[in-house]
DNA sequence: TTTGCGCGGGTTTTT
DNA sequence: CCCGCGCAAA
């Protein structure tokens, strides 16, 4: 036990609080995952067994990071215990309790994908118009309501629902959640929230079961506990109800998954439901700089929801936080790409790339920063949300395992019956599925007897693909995984297909399936988890929960790129948090209400935690989203941080160029030759598009002086002879910002001539007319 | 049944 | 910008 006199008191404290409730509220690196692991660490030394302790946490990340830890403290033992995702411990209870519930022990878990494709096709079936019941809101609505453990019946008998959607103009909503749940049901198939959502209606109406479970987990732990919903909640109290040694681990201030259903009133209420409830608070940050540190708690102190915490830290002074201030996207992709650069000059060797973050609010923002580091030849990676599991091969070639296993699982027939194509098309589809819901069987059973429901004429194709999906239920009841797997890529047609395509993503893809069969390959092969099957059925359980962000990426030097959210529960010595503007991050879909401002706020605040030695915030004034140009001011949050800590970036070279209204205009003259300067007052009549043409302009009598010294309208003399020289992209929220009369804000416009982007600044007022 | 094209729409985070 | 959809034509 050598290692709790490493540990400071409160940490101490909750290792050996063992008996009874306890919560930890732990701040941003105050070592958390080390508490945890030795708390479980010193739970089998007290002579509990591994099998007694569960263990849950939020990514599969985090889950194996931890498994790690206590494994180098304990050894071999710490394979024994209960711990995992929420969804992958409890999927694996399904299996083996599902058929109480009346799944079998192979039931598919649908992704998000399967998911809305299912809800779409029954939106179709239901004569329902689709842009009203968009698969994802109609998906979002039933995922909200399975978080807070309400089913179907439920949901239709109580009337407060069927007006809340009355309210939206989506009536329907009720029938389409019992269809939805019916559907699932029917091709033994679970979605993520249903297994949570299932593992409650087990436990509360198997009691043996939830017995047995009761008294299996001795010790229940919940990591990252302010990210659960009520479904996982209510979980982890009914586990816990017959020992009550339930110890939830979290940070009131990283709550930041409320879209998927975190209650943050889980934490903030757990003592009401615990009356002998032990707090400790982990304070001390082992992390970060003062100036982080005192910049993070000033942040979040503008939160009105948070527990009592004060977060500090004895590390050095450190630096201050560097503001970058970019022209544009593509500007502040190099800037930070730039100073990336300089760091690692100035760090003399000592400083590598995988010391370095940025972090956006939406992985679409990567673009710029890819960019500039390939420039610069630094090497980088991306953390991707879950791209290789969603890619369209993969999930074609899991679609046929699949369906081998489970022929009643529709949406993976869907997608293999005519991929590749063998000449089973929509129509014939459509027809099975009517067919299917007339008689009440499966469309497998319609296929099998296609000749009788269907007629003749289409059945050979259909009867081919039957005796294929046959002869392959063979070979997997035979053959280990890989072997099954190969042989079905193979025969299925997948990877000839592939193959064929020559093309560089066909190429990608080849090797993308490839990839799938090593992985299969390394899971047969893998001495780790003998004594385990390594049939297919295992290895393709739990494929569904995996994501790419649990692939092994090496342990390579490269800068990573990744969204916040991606980021919780890392650290690096250099962050820089990207694209602090307003409307992106605080993200305007959020704006709507308090707290959802509350939480971007805690994302912001996670953020900036992430940095151990030198943080770095930057924003552009104006970029490109989807095609279209937008204006952008500063982040609010850029307000809440205390100027005293902040320096703006120092310029040079470009930075240098960029800095100032006035030179950035010579900047851009020297880069792109000619440069007209914008007017004051535009007319921008016709819209094709998405860019509008202006093929007006009318400037008006008085300029202000300071705002607006050299006018030179080249281009607006041109303008005037009526002349079309320029397109003019306005994206639609934009053309608000356009319309600045009368405000003092200043206006920066890009223009693009012949096709090529010219920069224009304009610091008079704008108008906008028609 | 498949393919190609033009159009319009949506733009967040993830198990 | 990137996608998915609907429609027309092969």
């Amino acid at each position: 036990m050598s290692y709790l006199a490493t540990l400071n008191e409160p940490q101490r404290q909750a290792v050996v609080t063992t008996e009874g409730p306890l919560m930890i509220i732990a701040g941003a690196g105050s070592g958390k995952t080390r508490v945890l692991t030795y708390r479980i660490a010193y739970l089998m030394e007290q002579g509990i067994e591994p099998y007694n302790i569960l263990a849950l946490t939020f990514t599969n990340k985090a889950a194996k990071e931890m498994q790690h830890r206590i494994e180098k403290v304990v050894g071999n033992e710490a394979r024994s215990l209960w711990m995992g995702t929420f969804h992958s411990v409890f999927s694996k209870i399904l299996r083996f309790e599902g058929e109480k519930l009346g799944y079998t022990s192979n039931f598919t878990i649908y992704d998000t994908d399967d998911s809305q494709s299912l809800i779409k096709s029954i939106v179709k079936e239901f004569n329902l118009d689709d842009k009203l019941y968009k698969p994802s809101v109609v998906f979002n609505r039933i995922s909200g309501a399975k978080n807070r453990l309400i089913s179907w019946q439920e949901y239709n008998r109580n009337p407060i629902y069927a007006a809340e959607d009355r309210e939206q103009q989506k009536p329907e909503m009720g029938r389409l959640y019992k269809a939805y749940a019916e559907r699932c049901f029917k091709a033994n198939a679970m979605d993520f929230d249903d297994l949570l959502f299932n593992t409650n209606v087990l436990f509360r109406d198997h009691l043996d079961v939830l017995n047995k479970y009761q008294h299996k987990f001795r010790y229940v732990m919940v990591d990252e506990f302010q990210d659960t919903n009520l479904s996982q909640y209510l979980i982890t109290r009914k586990l816990a109800a017959q020992h009550l040694n339930i110890c939830v681990v979290g940070d009131d201030a990283q709550s930041i998954y409320s879209f998927r259903g975190a209650d943050i009133q889980n934490i903030l209420n757990f003592e009401k439901d615990y009356p002998n409830l032990n707090i400790v608070r982990l304070e001390q940050n082992y992390r970060s700089t003062k100036t982080i540190v005192n910049v993070a708690n000033k942040v979040i102190a503008n939160n009105q929801k948070q527990l009592r915490k004060e977060v500090w830290t004895d590390n050095d002074t450190g630096d201050l936080i560097e503001l970058i201030k970019a022209a544009t996207d593509g500007d502040e992709g190099r800037l930070v790409a730039t100073s990336i650069f300089e760091e690692k000059m100035r760090g003399g060797g000592q400083i590598h790339n995988k010391d370095f973050a940025i972090l956006y609010r939406t992985n679409s923002q990567s673009r710029s920063f890819e960019e500039a580091l390939r420039k610069l030849n630094i090497k980088y990676r991306i953390v991707a949300g879950m791209s290789f599991y969603q890619r369209k091969e993969i999930k074609d070639l899991l679609a046929y395992l699949r369906f081998t296993l489970n022929t009643n699982d529709e949406e993976s027939l869907k997608r293999i019956i005519n991929t590749p194509r063998r000449g089973i098309g929509d129509s014939t589809v459509a027809k099975i599925v009517i067919t299917a819901n007339e008689k009440n069987i499966s469309l497998w059973e319609v296929i099998c007897k296609a000749t009788t429901y269907l007629g003749s004429r289409i059945g050979k194709q259909l009867e081919d693909f039957m005796l294929m999906i046959k002869e392959f239920m063979v070979t997997v009841s035979k053959k280990d995984a890989y072997e099954s797997a190969l042989h079905v890529a193979n025969k299925s047609g997948l990877l000839k297909e592939l193959f064929d395509d020559k093309t560089v993503e066909g190429r990608a893809r080849y090797e993308n399936v490839q990839e799938l069969l090593n992985g299969i390959k390394e899971f047969v092969d893998n001495p780790n988890t003998e004594g385990q099957l390594k049939t297919l059925p295992v290895f393709l359980q739990d494929v569904a929960l995996l994501t790419n962000a649990d692939e092994n990426d090496g342990d390579d030097d490269k800068v990573t790129l990744m969204t916040i959210h991606a980021s919780k529960g890392l650290e690096f010595k250099f962050v820089y948090v990207v694209g602090l503007e307003e409307d992106l991050f605080p993200s305007q879909m959020m704006l709507s209400n308090r707290n959802d401002l509350e939480e971007e706020r805690r994302l912001f605040y996670v953020a900036i935690t992430r940095a151990e030695r030198k943080l770095f915030l930057s924003y552009a004034l104006q970029r490109y989203r989807f095609g279209n140009l937008r204006f952008c001011e500063p982040s609010r949050f850029l307000d809440e941080i205390d100027s005293r800590y902040v320096r703006t970036m120092k310029p040079s070279s470009i930075r240098e160029a960029i800095s100032t209204p006035q030179t950035m205009t010579n900047f851009a003259h020297k880069k792109y030759g000619e440069m007209p300067q914008a007017t004051n007052a535009t007319r921008m009549p016709a819209t094709r598009g998405n860019s509008t043409v202006v093929n007006k302009v009318t400037t008006t009598s008085n300029p202000t002086p300071t705002e607006n010294p050299n006018f030179v309208p080249t281009a607006v003399e041109k303008l005037k002879a009526g002349q079309q020289v320029l397109h003019l992209k306005f994206g639609k929220g934009t053309i608000k910002r356009m319309d600045l009369e009368g405000t003092d804000k200043k206006a920066i416009v890009v223009f693009e001539q012949h096709g090529e982007k010219v920069l224009i600044l304009s610091f008079a007022k704008l108008m906008v007319l028609g």
